[in-house]
DNA sequence: CGTTGAACCTGTTTGC
DNA sequence: TGCAAACAGGTTCAAC
């Protein structure tokens, strides 16, 4: 469910909700998920949540503790990814909380920090100091940030399949399959072609259709397909303006062509197989 | 380097 | 109707 963007909308609301709290307890329910779960429930408890910032599709809430600063140790961050399912909100403790619900922070302002993820596929960590660097180091550039240059050079020393490169998170950190197919629906770049056979035109609008398409994602607060809600419960609205994803079979918004399905990388990719050429070669 | 398929886990939708 | 298969916003790993 989350990409960039869904992750973009909740760390904007929990920074309004939780930045500022202290976390007072953890509770767990399952915790598979989770790298090192008595490292969180020794570490946090205490802890000032001091700030949240998104990495990719990451969440990383920066803690700021006491008994560290006394005995010199590096500030931690609880690492947070939901995966395909999950879901990070403040709740009042007396509102029931969902099947599925795996970690609970009551906070000092009387609220819960809740994590919730059918699937479990997300992960938790508590990491500081190197171990942290290391994990943020082993991701590619942000797509906001990455300059045209940069983005185009990188693309044209790559064999592998535009789509699979995309959800490449070493390549570019916080792309999900919905915003790979929208961007290259309106870069008009077949899933299939190979990177480095794009004319530096086609790579150029790649990265104008990946920065528009997130920022515009973002301002409609993500897409909801199903259960994606904000840290207020909300849905996203960036559903309705989908070209390509879950739209097979539809009308191509340019060309009324019938938009397609295939699979990509493993994935589902939907495409306008009159505004996105087959590559030259072969395949699809 | 790159690709494919499976695995992790649960829930919902689709097809016969 | 009912059951099984297919599919889902993600990542990782083995095998080729």
């Amino acid at each position: 469910m989350p990409e960039l963007p869904e992750v973009e909308t909740l760390v904007r609301g929990l920074r309004r909700s939780v930045v500022g709290r202290r976390v007072l307890e953890v509770r767990f329910g399952k915790t598979d998920f989770i790298d090192d779960a008595a490292a969180i429930e020794r570490g946090v408890p205490g802890c000032r949540i001091a700030a949240i910032e998104r990495v990719g599709k990451f969440f990383l809430l920066r803690l700021e503790s006491a008994a560290a600063e006394a005995n010199g140790r590096p500030p931690a961050a609880l690492l947070v990814h939901l995966g395909m399912t999950g879901h990070l909100s403040p709740h009042r403790p007396e509102e029931p909380a969902p099947r599925h619900t795996h970690v609970v922070m009551p906070l000092d302002d009387g609220h819960e920090l809740r994590y919730t993820d059918p699937r479990r596929f997300g992960r938790m960590a508590l990491l500081s100091g190197a171990a942290l660097q290391a994990e943020i180091a082993r991701h590619g550039a942000e797509p906001l940030k990455i300059h045209e240059n940069e983005f185009c050079t990188r693309l044209a020393a790559r064999r592998a399949r535009v789509k699979a490169l995309l959800l490449d998170q070493r390549f570019l950190h916080g792309i999900g399959n919905i915003y790979a197919d929208e961007s290259l629906w309106h870069a008009r770049i077949h899933p299939m072609r190979i990177a480095a056979t794009l004319t530096r035109g086609q790579a150029r609008a790649l990265h104008r259709a990946i920065r528009k398409v997130l920022a515009a994602a973002i301002r409609a607060g993500g897409s909801s397909i199903s259960d994606y809600r904000d840290a207020d419960g909300r849905p996203g609205f960036f559903q309705i303006r989908h070209r390509a994803y879950d739209r097979e079979g539809k009308p191509c918004h340019r060309c009324r062509a019938r938009i397609r399905r295939i699979l990509v990388a493993g994935r589902s990719s939907h495409f306008c197989p009159r505004c996105q050429r087959v590559p030259r070669s072969k395949q699809a």
